[in-house]
DNA sequence: TGCAAATAGTTTGTACACAAAGTATAATAA
DNA sequence: TTATTATACTTTGTGTACAAACTATTTGCA
């Protein structure tokens, strides 16, 4: 029997996930400046491209679970990141909005994906494009068996 | 000011991210036949290449953090997959063995890589080890950091 | 119109991820 | 030898990840 496939040095997978892992652990002290996570951090970033939208389209945005999503949310409020209204057209739906100090917090992130690229020392321009277009084409197979 | 940085479409992490998450959730369905979780499975897999290894050992094969790694080996415990022991040598060790379900479950195991490959349709081996050794590079870099 | 099905979002319970603090043992230096 | 430091592992507390169950609306159809 071959057992090869379940080799760790084999395995895509294992490397996607300290690769993730590792890459929140890097973010984790140039976010804490700003006093958020990193999920917290993707969250924000779809609503600086797109704010006012509703917790459905933040998912769509992020990837992020409605589960995972709702209790971020409730956290980003207390930090008066945010605010979550009703939208008064459909009841079911809520609006997510920016307050002052969440797009305030904008010009403070500038400097957070600068600070990553520089310790990706070894990654080229060419090689980022690449890696994502492989991640996306994977994300893309993934996502019919999701 | 240029917030070009800052869009999603243009993070790497947050592919890896989304990546990361989304496979982990196809493994499931597969796993759950095993009774076991993916961060389970990543120690396993380390197990049967490598029996008879400290807590550090594991560590260091899997990335695992220690802390979370000492709670899922005492979950393995439960499931009669694993052993820990002291080590009489140096008593501040541990050495996990495979107990003989657990060497059985890697027969039963054979069959998920296979299937989590048969869903990456798109995926060719090329773009399999490109992708490899882009993460390879990536972890590296950012293990510096670390 | 009335009600079943779909949609939007929240809550709950289990499993990690990880920093930080704690415990026990071993190695080393004064 | 004894005090100090380092190593190996565990525990605790906060923040996700996600399935599953739940609540509140809205849609669609008989």
């Amino acid at each position: 029997m071959n057992y090869d496939n379940l080799k760790l040095k084999n395995q895509i997978c294992h490397r996607l996930y300290t690769a993730s892992n590792i890459m929140t652990r890097v973010y984790r002290p140039m976010l804490k400046k700003l006093d958020i996570t990193y999920p917290q951090y993707v969250v924000l970033m779809a609503l600086w491209e797109e704010n006012s939208i509703s917790v459905q389209r933040l998912i769509e945005l992020t990837s992020i679970d409605g589960g995972s999503l709702s209790l971020m949310l409730t956290k980003l409020v207390n930090k008066d990141i945010i605010t979550i209204t009703k939208d008064s057209e459909d009841k079911r739906k809520k609006i997510i909005n920016l307050t002052p100090k969440g797009i305030k917090l904008k010009e403070e992130a500038l400097s957070v994906p600068e600070e990553m690229w520089s310790c990706l020392e070894s990654l080229d321009y060419d090689d980022a494009q690449i890696l994502i277009s492989l991640l996306d084409k994977m994300n893309c197979d993934l996502k019919k068996f999701d």
